[in-house]
DNA sequence: CTGCTTATTAGCACGTTATGCGAATAAGGT
DNA sequence: ACCTTATTCGCATAACGTGCTAATAAGCAG
């Protein structure tokens, strides 16, 4: 996703207005590597704007998936989480604590036509899940309290 | 997933009832093919039992899923979809129709420990976003009212 | 700076999917 | 035939998002 400056002018260049409320989430957004839930996203929001809406957050992911600004996945282990890097790369999910990475994959050796019956693949979507070094059982690591929820 | 005579023992092994609910369920499930979301299940088990409840198919779904005998993937499109192929396979998931469809990939190419950060891969799910013959753009078969719903 | 138009916000109700709960029922053994 | 206990099934509830709409505020014109 572009930086909040680049994403105030493709705003203004839609005739959309720039409120206070998006500046902040392009700004909470921008570079986020933590692949935020939409509550996620409200509780940081939050604490810049206390009593900015939940809903205007969704509406506001919304907005910027569709643009293009943002990637939203369904991991199935929940709610949505939202990435705004928006390059080809795929993810590593931990069972244990929840938490996503990027990881960039050679998709090219995947499939041959074969067995795709005439199927037209468009986009490829993999998740990888695991352990990540922090919840890994012979880590040498000790979880705490202070792990990811 | 097994054959229903074969389920029926599983469930006799571990004391476990068998209800006719619960034959007819591994009836409906066994080779299914349709990766059938509950609703589903429960449409074509009603056909067959009127009065048949989705409660208890959820719950039959959940067990089955737990003893292994069923795979239950989120495709982020909406309801659960089952599977009673347990093997080690992909999917192909039609944007258009909404169909599932099987698919065997080598994924020995695909990650080489490299950008993992310690990351200990224990299973991996593709899925291949696309369209199926019958929804292809340029297919030869011309779509009609009565493509998969 | 003031006022006007229109997009935006935000709260609530609702929709969907799935599970918790508990009374009624029925499977399987004695 | 009876008894015990798992199972069924309907309803209430939970989790996550979206639809709707009154109130608000952004941005423009004068």
């Amino acid at each position: 996703m572009r930086s909040p400056a680049e994403l105030t002018m493709a705003f203004r260049a839609k005739g959309w207005k720039l409120t206070p409320q998006r500046q902040l989430l392009f700004k909470v957004l921008h570079d986020n590597q933590t692949h935020p839930t939409a509550e996620a996203v409200h509780a940081v929001a939050s604490a810049q704007m206390p009593g900015i809406s939940l809903r205007t957050v969704y509406q506001t992911l919304q907005e910027l998936s569709l643009m293009g600004e943002l990637q939203a996945f369904d991991f199935g282990d929940g709610p949505l989480r939202f990435d705004p890097n928006v390059g080809d790369h795929q993810h590593l999910l931990c069972r244990s604590c929840g938490r996503v990475a990027d990881v960039y994959v050679d998709r090219s050796p995947l499939v041959t036509d074969d067995g795709l019956n005439g199927f037209a693949i468009e986009s490829t979507d993999i998740v990888f899940r695991g352990r990540c070094v922090a919840c890994a059982p012979n880590s040498k690591q000790i979880p705490t309290d202070q792990s990811p929820t």
